[in-house]
DNA sequence: CACCGATATGTTTATAGATACATAACGCTT
DNA sequence: AAGCGTTATGTATCTATAAACATATCGGTG
């Protein structure tokens, strides 16, 4: 059965900055505290988490992640409140969207006759 | 400067078949009647052109080009009825999604800051 | 001060995807 | 039957991405 996906993201000068993986890469951070159990979560290896967070780091003004290492507990890493505006920003975005394919799906009954 | 971007696509079992390559595909074998200068156009090798074209027809009951070889011209493509349907759902659904990106940016207002 | 758990980063290897090149097949026209 | 332009398809190479592996760094704790 055929099915009709969509995407957004945010970029800048053509690279990507925020979409589907960083969002859910965060959300992980968050309950997680850590970087590493996050990207196990994500079934992602640590370094390309890490270079995500980079990526989120460098690319905006604040930071969207805070990175702690060696102490107590080895580490941790732990979202900014900036972090948690465009999450909940970027959900919103992904429901309205969502809601808008579910409503006016005239392609799909194109395709039904699939 | 940071856009916000948004992609729409039909898959089947996790394979992709209709998004916005095969969409101005078609559109380019509308205009010139022959996959090899749509492909041209879109500054894309033949081969992976006639690839696409394959996964639109195989991919459906009823073919969405029809390709000939040989004859008077060499041969040709035309897209069919099917396809013009698509095409023309495919692209009432791109519009209603960038209208509503444009009217709903609550995520580009956070962004704004950076 | 040795240990621990987490972050930080480099190097190598493997895989997938794109690209380039080459050539066959077809059927109308002359 | 030779020529032409287009479709059809295989192969080899290059390239970018992902995966795997290795190791360094930090700072609180016992």
């Amino acid at each position: 059965m055929k099915q009709l996906k969509i995407k957004c993201w945010i970029e800048e000068d053509g690279e990507k900055f925020y979409g589907p993986g960083p969002h859910i890469l965060l959300k992980e951070i968050q309950k997680e505290g850590s970087l590493s159990k996050a990207a196990e979560k994500m079934q992602l290896s640590y370094k390309k988490a890490w270079e995500m967070v980079q990526r989120l780091n460098l690319g905006s003004k604040h930071n969207l992640v805070n990175l702690k290492k060696g102490g107590q507990h080895g580490g941790g890493a732990e979202i900014t409140p900036h972090a948690l505006q465009i999450m909940s920003a970027y959900e919103l975005l992904q429901n309205k969207v969502k809601e808008l394919i579910n409503t006016e799906d005239e392609l799909m009954k194109v395709l039904k006759k699939d």
